[in-house]
DNA sequence: CGCTTCAGTCTGGTGAATGAACCATGACTT
DNA sequence: AAGTCATGGTTCATTCACCAGACTGAAGCG
């Protein structure tokens, strides 16, 4: 963490995972990531982020090794922001919480729903297919959906609206894909 | 997250899920609890919080359902924290995110290893147990264990140095039990 | 009576997060 | 050529959370 002490007297991996993804707003950057969110901009309109901390998140995610900076344009140098092998590692601690938050800490239930995409399945609670066994899906193989029953609240800004329809994971926003 | 602006416009359940145990500490709070420390100055001693975070964190978790308060003394009133169901389901999430850690943010491997008490074998890295098959082991299942290799480097407060003999999970640590 | 343990609360200083404004680059418009 | 837009930042003043350490209070010990 970039705080001013930080967990290293702490002897635990926990600590240290902390210390790179336990930052406020960094785990919801990694998990856009995994939706599709590449660019500056769209981190930006979808999480609501000031965009001094937007910055040194990235900064740090990529310094961690977690994300990378890959250009998409010349001309005035415009790059995205993708996961790395590391980051991609992150899926499953990312789902088995957000299921975590979905049973406890949400009335009504999630916002969107996971799907193993070869058979449409709906992945388990440990990110597993049901229909397919075997152990959990990578996150290449997921594809998201909204959620039925929670239309009402949405957020209405391009990337909450790309997210909206059923989009496999990984795969670049309409948003940035317009561009 | 009792930060001034929580993630409340995040239609995401792992949002909601940050907004409980993703505040500096919180985490760390959880998995000391996992690991049987269960008193206000136990975890003050292994940790190295300040005091007013400490009863803040303890009291957000509390509220959130994670942590309950027990008595084990009255007289001068005591008690401890420990996990409800809701919290003991943070194992999961917890373990993967440490392990996650261990892979990659750690040189040298965890401080920690963690093995299903009836086989003594050690925990995959969905946190199953390979000998006996089946899911995750649930965490009343669990022995940690220092790892032999990270020996230097140790903190010595009387809370670590419980945690550097193997013990269950969950189970009180000497430092309480002795009290 | 003084000392210690435990579980906090209070206080003053520091640094991080926030939101708004500003800047730089290049393309597009008129 | 000037103005505007898109994108990806940086700068700045304010607010707020974190920090370390002192203090409180209740009970037990010698």
């Amino acid at each position: 963490m970039a705080l001013g002490t930080d967990y290293e007297s702490q002897d635990c991996a926990l600590a240290r995972a902390l210390e790179v993804v336990g930052e406020r707003w960094s785990l919801l950057i990694v998990r856009d990531a995994f939706y599709g969110v590449q660019r500056f901009n769209d981190f930006l309109l979808h999480l609501g982020i000031p965009r001094a901390v937007l910055t040194a998140r990235l900064n740090a995610l990529v310094a961690a090794g977690v994300l990378r900076k890959e250009p998409y344009q010349q001309a005035p140098l415009r790059h995205g922001y993708l996961l790395t092998e590391v980051g991609l590692e992150l899926w499953g601690p990312l789902y088995q919480l957000s299921r975590w938050g979905g049973r406890h800490a949400t009335e009504g239930g999630p916002h969107h729903l996971f799907a193993h995409t070869p058979c449409g399945t709906d992945l388990d609670l440990l990110g597993a297919c049901p229909q397919c066994g075997g152990g959990p899906v990578p996150p290449a193989e997921v594809t998201m959906r909204p959620n039925p029953v929670r239309i009402a609240g949405r957020r209405d800004d391009p990337v909450s609206l790309a997210l909206a329809r059923p989009h496999p994971l990984l795969e670049p926003i309409a948003s940035a894909a317009a561009a």
